[in-house]
DNA sequence: AAATGGGTCAACCGCCCTACT
DNA sequence: GAGTAGGGCGGTTGACCCATT
């Protein structure tokens, strides 16, 4: 028998409705068996990966708010380029998304930052070569994820140290940090933690809105028909990119 | 109107950790 | 304790979209 190959790529309508049915049936784990079970040609990776950063409730979607952002720039100045762990004080915010939005946003700012100093020091003399800054957060979680991958004080020491060698990134991104925190005229209070969130009403999938509203009603024979997937080519979703 | 550049976001890759045998 | 599989995580890529030239 020839073994099918394993899908790539972006995902249908189906394959999400397909996914979302079998991980409400089985659970948020076990990966592989429901890449299985599902008869979607993908990887359990996949699979999670798909439920986590798309499908699951309660995803907002849409811009951050200031108050997100700033929480971003406080978590990240504290833990790194610890997306998940940051993203665990952001709910409804993924890991990937965070991480998106501290690379395009805080590139940007770095890049400013940089263009402002050199106008402003243009006359100076420091311009040492590591003013030459990556334009890059990782170069930061290189320095901060250090030997190892574990959260500690031994990083933040692991920073210091390298910062007392005069690596100017941190500084840099140091100053990001406060000139948001600055021009936004707040200083953020980190009360939000797990248990607490927002208060604004999250801006779930538009495919668990239409799941919600129709899918998990049915009772179970009826899912276990899994309604004519035909039917779904109708629901457009909005942020589709299916050709 | 076409070309171009930057921003955004979904998805993959590879490494690491952890639980299980 | 060693080996293995599954899952989690961070980094990276590439396609699409939109604004600007």
């Amino acid at each position: 028998m020839v073994k099918e190959e394993t899908r790539k790529g972006p995902w249908t309508e189906h394959e999400d409705l397909q996914l979302v049915y079998y991980v409400n049936l089985f659970g948020e784990r076990r990966w592989d068996f429901i890449a299985k079970v599902s008869g979607l040609n993908r990887t359990g990776k996949s699979c999670r990966l798909r439920w986590v950063n798309y499908l699951h409730p309660g995803l907002k979607r849409g811009r951050m708010t200031p108050q997100e952002e700033r929480l971003v720039l406080e978590l990240h100045s504290r833990w790194g380029n610890r997306w998940s762990r940051i993203a665990r004080k952001l709910p409804g915010r993924t890991d990937n998304e965070i991480k998106n939005y501290w690379r395009t946003h805080m590139r940007k700012k770095a890049q400013e930052r940089k263009r402002a100093l050199s106008l402003s020091s243009s006359s100076c003399c420091s311009t040492s070569p590591n003013n030459d800054i990556p334009i890059d957060s990782s170069a930061k979680a290189k320095t901060e994820e250090g030997t190892s991958s574990k959260d500690s004080e031994e990083v933040k020491g692991k920073v210091n140290e390298e910062g007392a060698k005069g690596y100017p990134i941190d500084r840099i991104w140091d100053e990001i940090a406060s000139s948001e925190e600055m021009s936004s005229g707040l200083v953020y209070e980190s009360c939000i933690d797990e248990g607490n969130s927002f208060s604004y009403a999250p801006l779930t999938s538009p495919l668990w809105d239409y799941c919600f509203d129709s899918l998990w009603r049915m009772d179970e024979e009826e899912n276990k028909m899994l309604l004519p997937m035909s039917d779904l080519s109708a629901y457009n979703y909005g942020h589709s990119r299916e050709p």
